[in-house]
DNA sequence: GTAATTTTTTGATCCAGGTCAAAGGAAAGA
DNA sequence: TCTTTCCTTTGACCTGGATCAAAAAATTAC
């Protein structure tokens, strides 16, 4: 719970209030490699905070899986669209490694937003940053040689990336594996 | 004024008190043809909603100027990371076409936030939409030819593309613009 | 510890689309 | 109206990286 607070700290002050009401809703759910968090066929109704491991977000395009995101230590994953509308969507999430999460239902942040605005500040800024990182990677992934995207990859996630399957990586960033492979490789 | 309100509306009911302190704070501007609306060697300090016309956003990259977004009617346009976090970016907004806007000083946002927890929704919102759009674009331009990047294109900008200049929509979709001239005439 | 499965590497081929160059059209200024 | 500037089209060429195929290496399961 320490480390969600840290984080929470890190963008808005955490009343006493506020951080009691987080811990009587807030659940641990483990997870085992490979396991699957969230599935396409079903509507997301809780979010999960990453204490320890890595989950992934990803949907299937022509068999293929692609990876959408990372989600290391301290940062909320979901399928984003199916949980803030409550819809279906296209987005799976698994573990890659062993990890252990903090849950949020939908109803419980609900109400965290209606009745502590600092919750919803939280929300706000926290979203502005994944929101960077997107655009980030957006230019990144457009006027760039494959080379240019994997060193933009290996900035944002150089920590993490050998713990990250290459073909994840790949589809990650956009490129076939097999050239992912031959940069690895060169010089 | 009006046509602000009524997107607020669509995702947050709106107070009148609120009503009244938007109306003394936003303030009207009208950009011409080619104007620049915020430079990169500036803090951005204002965000923009187009009332009428279309404003850009975009950066260079080698001298070329890459169009990052377009904001139509109803939207809201700002440099993101230097307006909410006061910082300087490489992003600049110009008018692409004769635009009328209503703008908003981050003092005066900041003021709307710690008072009226209905903008800070509103503002999460809103965020949550483009942040969904975003997402898209992303798996548009990662795994799709240059055909199918321009049929997404089509798909959520269909209404204004023909008062887009072409090398503008090639670069905010990723390819050539000698390409996308290309393409328009296929078939 | 060995077999089975998955992941990564290496090789060979090929083409979508980038780049360079130049002509044609449209719009804006004078 | 004419001229200049900007925008779009067309042509020719070429390369980065995708695709297909198969071997090698690493994990996982038994």
């Amino acid at each position: 719970m320490d480390k969600f607070f840290e984080s929470f700290s890190s963008y808005v002050p955490l009343s006493n209030a506020l951080k009691k009401e987080l811990s009587s809703r807030m659940e641990p759910h483990s997870f085992a490699k490979g396991q699957i968090v969230h599935s396409a066929d079903r509507i997301c109704t809780r979010s999960f905070f990453v204490q320890e491991g890595i989950l992934r977000l990803y949907f299937l395009k022509g068999g293929q899986e692609i990876t959408e995101f990372f989600g290391n230590t301290g940062e909320w994953v979901n399928s984003p669209r199916s949980f803030m509308k409550q819809v279906e969507d296209i987005y799976y999430v698994d573990a890659i490694e062993d990890t252990e999460t903090l849950s949020l239902h939908v109803k419980d942040l609900m109400f965290l937003f209606d009745n502590f605005p600092e919750m919803e500040r939280y929300a706000r800024l926290s979203m502005g940053s994944t929101f960077a990182h997107l655009m980030e990677r957006l230019t990144s992934i457009r006027f760039t040689t494959a080379r240019e995207k994997y060193d933009h990859f290996l900035n944002t996630y150089g920590d993490i990336y050998h713990r990250l399957p290459l073909g994840m990586v790949a589809s990650y960033i956009g490129i076939a594996q097999e050239t992912l492979s031959r940069l690895r490789h060169e010089k």
